[in-house]
RNA sequence: GUGGGCGUAGCCGAGUGGUCUAAGGCACCUGGUUGUGGCCCAGGAGAUCGAGGGUUCGAAUCCCUUCGCCCACCCCA
């Protein structure tokens, strides 16, 4: 039992972290970048809540790690279900299956900053919360939506300014021509069983597709010989995989095919692909995504189609810090208001308030000497600083230094707002 | 969920059983005469040595537990 009178070490709970005013203009980029390459491409924000009724998951998750072991799942004070968002694309499904979005003009675009929730084990660039930039695209099966959500990603990657990327690209069939394919794959392993790990006879029973995925040594040899889903494509998947290919060409967007790449969500058909930064690392995907032509279906809809993207702010800000990606710096401090004596106290806030009704950032010194505030206004990065003593008090007049040259110069007090304007 | 590394002030970091009532640097605060920053100088504040328990005459230093970070697996963004 804690001691409950003695002081507690709070922290942020595991795998969460705080985001400090030091990152602030990493966050700021991303999502001003974000808004407007989806802007440019026509997509439209949503938000949807950070918890939902657990069931829009468990439905449409069903034998995925993420939904089965790492969801956070409670129930409230009435008793309802819920679970705090450990994907989005299901969500927004829901909303537009909600909001009978079918009656939009088709594909409905989306695009959303969203927190997502995964109870899982921390490490860098993997968090318990973690922030997705996210599109989805609702409504059209045609592979050219398939081409304009991996360009939007790819451009913007490189307006962030993040390089040497890859793309890895899959197809992963669709419910016609995959069954068909789970099985020879199954039949496949069945002889093999005994020669793979541990975690690959578990996959063979729950989750196939992942045998592919195995970076085991041991599994390599089998992995090798299996059968190729590019090669038992449904006619319909395999033209849809051609057109996707050559409108990507068409785009000039580089891409690999890897045949063994599968997604972590049952619902995906067709498309997947994931973005890889060049750098090692164990959690190295820094977004993905894919086609999920079933997933409206599963959550009552009409068989709707749609595609998206997810991709890892906080991965993002770790791979631009890594290529020292340059971002924008925030508007430094425009003017320090130094005061002196205790009758310059409101003539100091009154000047600030009115600089700020200028449009011109502005903070009041707290009662210290001169130097001191001096150095404050120095540390703060303040472009000038405005001093209001005695003699200025009396004469209605600032001292402004300009911090840069330390030149100086006295204003009278309406005109500051005009001296301190520009460049 | 599995295996491993680490944890000393806001940050970096010395110290591995006994003058440690814990060094140093950065950052922070104050002062260096009477109203002036950045350099320099002086001073100050700030540490239950992640937390809890144990061993010992004595623990930051050894043992156990726990929390957190990091790495690999797993999973994914």
């Amino acid at each position: 039992m804690a001691d409950e009178s003695k002081p507690v070490r709070f922290q942020a709970p595991r795998g969460t972290n705080d985001v400090l005013p030091e990152d602030e203009p990493y966050w700021r980029f991303v999502r001003s970048t974000g808004e407007r390459v989806a802007g440019l491409f026509g997509y439209r924000a949503i938000e949807t809540p950070m918890f939902e009724d657990a069931r829009i998951w468990l439905r449409t998750g069903e034998g995925t790690e993420v939904v089965e072991k790492e969801m956070y799942v409670f129930e409230d004070r009435g008793g309802d279900r819920l679970a705090l968002r450990p994907e989005t694309t299901a969500a927004v499904c829901r909303a537009y299956v909600e909001h009978g979005m079918s009656s939009w003009p088709q594909p409905v675009r989306l695009f959303y900053f969203a927190q997502k929730f995964r109870y899982d084990r921390p490490q860098a660039g993997r968090y318990r919360q973690h922030t997705e930039f996210g599109v989805e695209a609702i409504g059209d099966s045609d592979a050219l939506v398939d081409a304009e959500v991996i360009d939007m990603l790819s451009t913007f990657y490189q307006a962030l300014g993040l390089r040497g990327l890859t793309m890895q690209l899959n197809t992963i069939g669709d419910a016609t021509c995959r069954p068909a394919y789970v099985e020879a794959l199954r039949a496949y392993y069945r002889q093999l069983l005994d020669t793979v790990c541990a975690d690959c006879r578990m996959r063979y029973e729950k989750n196939p597709l992942r045998l592919l995925d195995c970076k085991q040594p041991q599994c390599q040899g089998a992995i090798a010989g299996a059968p190729v889903i590019s090669e038992r494509l449904c006619e319909d998947c395999a033209a849809h995989f051609a057109g996707l290919r050559s409108h990507l060409d068409a785009l000039d967007v580089a891409y690999e095919i890897n045949p063994r790449l599968v997604r972590g969500l049952d619902y995906y058909t067709r498309t997947v692909f994931e973005f890889h930064p060049p750098e090692e690392g164990a959690q190295s995907a820094v977004g993905g995504g894919g086609r999920y032509d079933g997933l409206i279906e599963l959550l009552g809809g009409r068989r709707t189609p749609g595609i998206g993207f997810g991709s890892g702010i906080e991965r993002l800000i770790i791979n631009m810090k890594r290529q020292q990606a340059p971002v924008p710096e925030i508007e430094p401090l425009r003017v320090y208001v130094a005061h002196m004596s205790e009758a310059a106290r409101q003539a100091a806030l009154r000047l600030a308030h009115r600089l700020r009704a200028n449009d011109i950032s502005a903070v009041v010194g707290t009662g210290r000497s001169l130097k001191s505030q001096l150095r404050h206004a120095d540390a703060l990065g303040a472009r000038y600083v405005a001093i209001l003593g005695e003699q200025e008090l009396a004469r209605g007049e600032v001292t402004l230094r300009d911090m840069r040259d330390s030149q100086q110069q006295t204003v009278a007090e309406p005109d500051v707002a005009q001296a301190v304007g520009d460049s």
